[in-house]
DNA sequence: CAAAAAACTTGAACTAGTTCAAGAAAACGT
DNA sequence: ACGTTTTCTTGAACTAGTTCAAGTTTTTTG
């Protein structure tokens, strides 16, 4: 079955009728490492379902360095909320970590399916509700640990995908310079 | 007109029956300054939406200083999502800034509502949507901008509600001393 | 209106984390 | 397998923001 459909049904009940609508309204899509799936100044206009591999949300800073505000791995969505609400253009960059597999939904489709199938408002609630807790979350350890606590800490939920991407997109994404992150790492701090 | 009524018609169109339905679940209540609804250790199982006054949410960190990471005023929701979905001890406070009024929704009751009349399944979805689309670029702003930055930058957003609040708390909203408040403010930095 | 409590200010000493620059090690494409 | 690009490391100098302690101002309350 679809790892999508399997995803959905994870929140509510759906039939083969109604699974077979849903999947009409989405493209599966295949990116290579390092594609850019959004950038600065565009409408954001796609939400993605992963399926495979990995995606991030980052911004330029003054600086011209890239910081990472979020990552996504399978079974998570990603997208700019903000620009696909407003269609006002967009401060950030979707990029594939990885070599890539998603489902992509565009914003008229989102609408179209919610309308032919009522039912999805409620799974899309569940996850959007589940994201904003875990984004409070993220405020209060971002608020409360120290830099060298906010890397033990992750490192302990998460191990497998620490191994999995660059560690200077780890240290942008936990707010500390990449320099930082290899003394935390050498012991060093 | 029930101004929480007021509110969903923004986002779905409700006719008075159903009016009437949503708000035989919920508790209208004031609340005096400084009132606790919540306290670490506890599980959440109310949502607010806020009528009139200002709530936070905030948590007591190592120094055992208050760090507020949200603020809601008239028109916004406000709970611990977390604690509230996994029924998890908090480790958040919720707080009335001000004398409150509010319009209380327990969790089993939410469930019950959700099934009587599914049409909120949007409403809430369209609120959390807007919530974490605020969230993306609440995280945007403490990742890109100095703390002079973020004062100016929340200021020129929010004038009146600066005028509201005890300056110590927006510091903290703010992720900065109450003493480095001060010296921005007084052009000391 | 007086007293108490809450909120704000100031300066000096400090520190967690940044920046810069250069080199070393891994990973990647052909 | 080799050269190129990407990622990681190290140390020295620096700085944005914290901490502490004390005093001042403002607000609240009986």
């Amino acid at each position: 079955m679809n790892q999508l459909i399997e995803h959905i049904k994870r929140f509510i009940e759906i039939d083969d009728a109604e699974s077979a609508i849903i999947l009409s309204y989405f493209e599966e899509k295949s990116y290579p490492k390092k594609t850019q799936l959004l950038e600065e100044g565009q409408i954001c206009t796609t939400q993605y379902f992963i399926l495979k591999g990995c995606l991030r949300l980052y911004i330029i800073n003054d600086k011209g360095n890239e910081q990472t505000l979020q990552f996504g791995i399978e079974n998570w969505w990603i997208t700019d909320y903000m620009s696909l609400q407003t269609q006002h253009p967009t401060h950030f960059y979707i990029q594939t970590v990885e070599n890539s597999q998603v489902m992509a939904i565009r914003k008229d489709a989102l609408d179209d399916l919610l309308g032919k199938v009522p039912k999805m408002e409620r799974y899309f609630r569940l996850i959007l509700q589940k994201s904003y807790a875990a984004s409070q979350m993220r405020i209060k350890f971002l608020y409360t640990q120290s830099a060298e606590e906010r890397y033990h800490h992750f490192n302990s939920v998460q191990p497998e995908f620490v191994q999995r991407i660059p560690q200077y997109m780890l240290a942008s994404y936990l707010d500390f310079s990449a320099e930082f992150m290899s003394k935390i790492r050498a012991g060093k701090v």
